[in-house]
DNA sequence: CCGGATCCTAACGGATACTG
DNA sequence: CAGTATCCGTTAGGATCCGG
């Protein structure tokens, strides 16, 4: 299960090339892998559960805090994913009171960039955003006023 | 509506900076308006409605033949939101059949190099993923089984 | 302190039918 | 062709209780 095959891959048959061409996946694709892990991403929490370890391992209740609004179902749930990923890596230390820390594995590390990015984009962009809402909701007032 | 002040901008008071600090503002904090943004970015289908925009201006059943699995409620709902954000320009010709074309707007490119990088990064790391999902849900395989 | 299990609601999102 | 409106199933996700 959890066939990995890539799309086409059966194909290639004797091909010497093992390694598939990059574009030969495509997350506009339907059924493509990629576009799972875009879906990932894509993920309301995961950006910014990402980007709260980007200064080394941190606890659970100390990443939910940072994270404003998260529930601790959705905190778990998104941790679990990302480890699953192999994008976090998760310690226990069987202590009492239990301690469990989060830690961006390698492969999570270089997910840190693009997203810090997007968030940094999101900082220096939500003003003209903010401005085109108040004129689009203007221009089309017609629709749907207040 | 739509107060864009800054958290913690009307404390600046009389400050001589009207412009505030790119850290006051972090996605992190539940108000902020750049969590909007990143919701948004965050949602399924913009970033590959976006992307598919990169090259030019692209009519509407064009756009929905590229993203794979769009429904075409989801298509006009994710256009209608880029429109929105300023991000995209929609333009109507009074033509029968009529034709519409999206376009990306200055700033909707700006947000198209950080999309990308994502996409490229989904694509090249698939693999990792998709291998570390194996050893995971090997390794788990107590908790729950086919 | 960490997080699993459950219940329950709001939304997301698809299918379909209809307008210009 | 582009878009709206409606219906309706699916899921995301919050609240709460519980167990390690």
């Amino acid at each position: 299960m959890v066939t990995i095959t890539a799309a086409g891959a059966s194909e290639l048959g004797t091909r010497a090339k093992p390694a598939f061409s990059l574009d030969d996946l495509n997350p506009y694709a339907d059924g493509c892998p990629s576009r799972r892990l875009l879906d990932r991403i894509g993920d309301k929490w995961t950006v910014l559960v990402v980007g709260t370890l980007d200064d080394g391992p941190r606890r659970f209740s100390d990443i939910r805090r940072s994270v404003a609004g998260i529930s601790q179902k959705m905190l778990t749930q998104t941790l679990r994913g990302l480890e699953r990923d192999g994008l976090v890596n998760r310690t226990v230390y069987a202590e009492v009171p239990p301690r469990v820390e989060y830690e961006l594995t390698v492969a999570g590390t270089t997910l840190l960039a693009p997203l810090k990015a997007l968030e940094r984009w999101s900082i220096e962009h939500f003003g003209d955003v903010s401005a085109s809402w108040e004129l689009y909701d203007d221009t089309h007032a017609d629709s749907a006023e207040s």
